[in-house]
DNA sequence: CTTGTTATTCACCGCTCGGTGACAATTGGA
DNA sequence: TCCAATTGTCACCGAGCGGTGAATAACAAG
């Protein structure tokens, strides 16, 4: 009586098997955007092998013999980056003239407050650059940086910053303080006090922000 | 000859008994200041319940029962997050007197861009608050903005910020920026390009705040 | 010395993690 | 057709995690 009924093997499912396809490229593919889709949404906090196969939906083994692990998946991400700024942030000044230094950082700082509010996987990348210090992060922050600076560059054009003006240090903060109050409204819908939910405050934010790069830049 | 080594009592070491002795209060302090050192040295990453044991020299079933788990812990350090603030920054005009609102947000500005330095604690503190969204992190979060509040209100007397500008929106804005700049620096040592190492970095990275703030207060 | 209380430790559970070696299935030439 | 490489799956390992029930050691009072 206390039988076979153990270990059967039970072959109920019907033999539609869901065409999976051997296919390389797709698969890589489909690691890299299970991955930037896993960062996005869920944080570097639960980032693991494990997390991002079961997001793929196929064995970790593949994570490691196509991208050597964790590491260089990462860094595929980074690569990624580059191409991923250019997408989301425009390149053309919007139909303006950008007649001083003043006028390019006011819009630059607009269009990168806007973007990385849209963007959550630069959230999170930015996050873990300030929560971590590894090579893995390194990485991806040194791959935002380059981007973000090539973008800035290219518009920049040749317009140049007033005199007496430590430019770099200036907008160094200006940019700190966008990301910083971006990456606070995303976690807890306020920052430092200042309320960041509805369009309303952010209005608010934004012309703090106007104020602060014409108080310096005129 | 196959006997008994298997499992034997090794009382080598000598009964010079650390001298462990029974005492509550220690022990909760003892627990306390590991999880304070933990999260500061460590950071939020690897903080857990046994790591928190294994720093205070106990075992962590006591920490559950003296603290209700980690989320009791983490509260009980957001409790001792006021007495914190208050030890680490001046409460005082430091013998100058602050004539307008510029004035003072210029030294308070400066102030927090100093104490947030010196203190890793509160660094991982904010890291975490921009990381993670927990209830844990909300009450650490709670209780430092909290802090924070009480020391402006107190430094700021009388003093009011000129019509015409959302000085909270600004404000938000400029403590925004020290936060991101100082985490940024503690983990890669730059921020946007702006290298934050030696005391001559920071002497650049102090000016443009005087700046910004100069702009908007005049 | 006994007894009860309080502080502290210990042993164990189930689970997930990162990592690896071996196996099964599919493909594309010789 | 058979072979070898490529692609994908599976089972397993040791370690660490958070969490819990029960034993043990130190003390205070009677």
């Amino acid at each position: 009586m206390a039988v076979a009924n153990t270990a059967v093997k039970i072959p109920l499912e019907t033999p539609v098997v869901e065409k999976r396809v051997r296919n390389r490229a797709a698969t890589e593919q489909a690691i890299l955007d299970a991955a930037k889709r896993l960062l996005a949404e869920e944080g570097f906090q639960n980032f693991g092998i494990n997390a991002v196969a079961r997001g793929a939906g196929c064995d970790k083994q593949l994570i490691y013999r196509y991208y050597g692990g964790l590491d260089g998946l990462v860094e595929a991400i980074g690569t990624d980056l580059g191409s991923w700024v250019k997408d989301r942030i425009p390149d053309d000044t919007g139909g303006m003239f950008l007649l001083t230094y003043g006028d390019l950082m006011e819009r630059l700082s607009l269009l990168f407050l806007d973007a990385l509010r849209a963007d959550p996987l630069m959230r999170r990348i930015v996050a873990w650059e300030v929560s971590e210090s590894s090579e893995q992060v390194r990485r991806l922050s040194e791959a935002r940086s380059k981007a973000l600076a090539g973008w800035i560059e290219r518009m920049r054009g040749s317009l140049v910053p007033p005199k007496g003006v430590d430019a770099q240090a200036v907008n160094a903060m200006i940019f700190a303080a966008i990301q910083h109050i971006v990456l606070a409204s995303a976690v807890s819908d306020q920052c430092a006090g200042l309320a960041l939910k509805n369009g309303k405050d952010w209005e608010k934010a934004a012309t703090a922000l106007k104020r602060i790069v014409r108080g310096v830049y005129g």
